[in-house]
DNA sequence: GACCAATACCTCGCCGTCGAGGTATCACGT
DNA sequence: ACGTGATACCTCGACGGCGAGGTATTGGTC
């Protein structure tokens, strides 16, 4: 996921970790701040990977910057991650929402539109969150729930603007 | 997060292991499937922590079912935990929702209104995606790349639901 | 009678992430 | 001259969750 949303920031430019850092902290941090101790172990990985190059630079700001740059391997790696998500990444919202900040970086809208099919197809299968058996349940089956029918409430509305969202994406790109 | 949903779902009702994990899986494992391996483990340490308690079934099915229920150490951790969240349960949307799927179980108004407070507030706040130093990015920022355009499309439209509600539900508890 | 799927529970090794610590440099106020 | 805060990078122990394995029983099929 971290390693994902890096790949993804150091395909749009080269930047340092504390800036990498700044930046994934907005898109997932938001929802989900990123540590320290997740990132510089993470970049390590990914440099001993040859996904990235570390050029350190010394001098200007406070302490000596590693300006990071994707390699080819790198580029390469993006792109076979975007145009073959993981299952998590189609039906795990924060996933989704990364793989979507990325996926102008794969240049073949045939390609893309394929995993916006796959995101309306989770969306558009038959789901609830409370089952009785095998039945679905819905809000009217929680009527002195308010939080449960509100849980539905809001469930509903985002799909609904995402699937036809998905649809307007999907006539555009194949057109 | 699996721990608390697993105090939700049998503060609803006791279950066995595998029931459960039903449970859990339509709820989070729509987004996130839940491993057998991660489920046991995490119910031997409650039992262990007398979160929970277990009577074995034998006979009836297959195998001897264990059916587990909530303790008062267990029903007091469910409504500590509803009652004081973590920040992450406030800004995730995955553990939002766990949130709210068992908020009615701490039985008082005034409590239930902080908690949607905290939302409200958290969802209220200026935020972004993407920054240019301190500017927040908007789609228009984005003329180009329709994905982070659908990206703050369906955002702003999921926030704009929630909010509608939760300022209903705080006006409906409050009264 | 043999086989297989479904039910139900369990173990173990691995990996990503967290959190709390640490180091060093520069800019700025006093 | 001194302290403080911001910048920038790093280490290490602990923990939650995953995935691949395993066991045992029941019920149905060939």
């Amino acid at each position: 996921m971290l390693e994902f949303a890096i790949l993804g920031f150091l395909a749009d430019a080269p930047l340092h970790g504390y800036e990498l850092r700044r930046r994934v902290a907005a898109l997932t941090g938001h929802v989900r701040p990123i540590a320290d101790g997740t990132l510089y172990p993470t970049i390590k990985r990914m440099e001993r990977a040859d996904l990235l190059r570390r050029d350190v630079q010394a001098g200007q700001t406070a302490a000596p910057r590693h300006v990071l740059t994707l390699s080819a391997a790198g580029h390469a790696e993006l792109r076979r991650q975007l145009r073959t998500p993981d299952e998590l990444f189609i039906t795990d919202e924060n996933r989704w929402f990364t793989l979507l900040a990325f996926l102008h970086h794969l240049d073949d809208p045939a390609a893309q539109g394929a995993v916006l099919h796959r995101r309306l197809d989770f969306l558009t299968q038959p789901a609830s969150f409370f089952w009785d058996g095998d039945r679905p349940l819905r809000a009217d089956d929680f009527p002195d729930n308010p939080f449960r029918r509100g849980l539905f409430r809001i469930a509903t509305a985002t799909s609904r603007t995402e699937i036809a969202w998905l649809r307007e994406m999907l006539t555009a790109l194949t057109r």
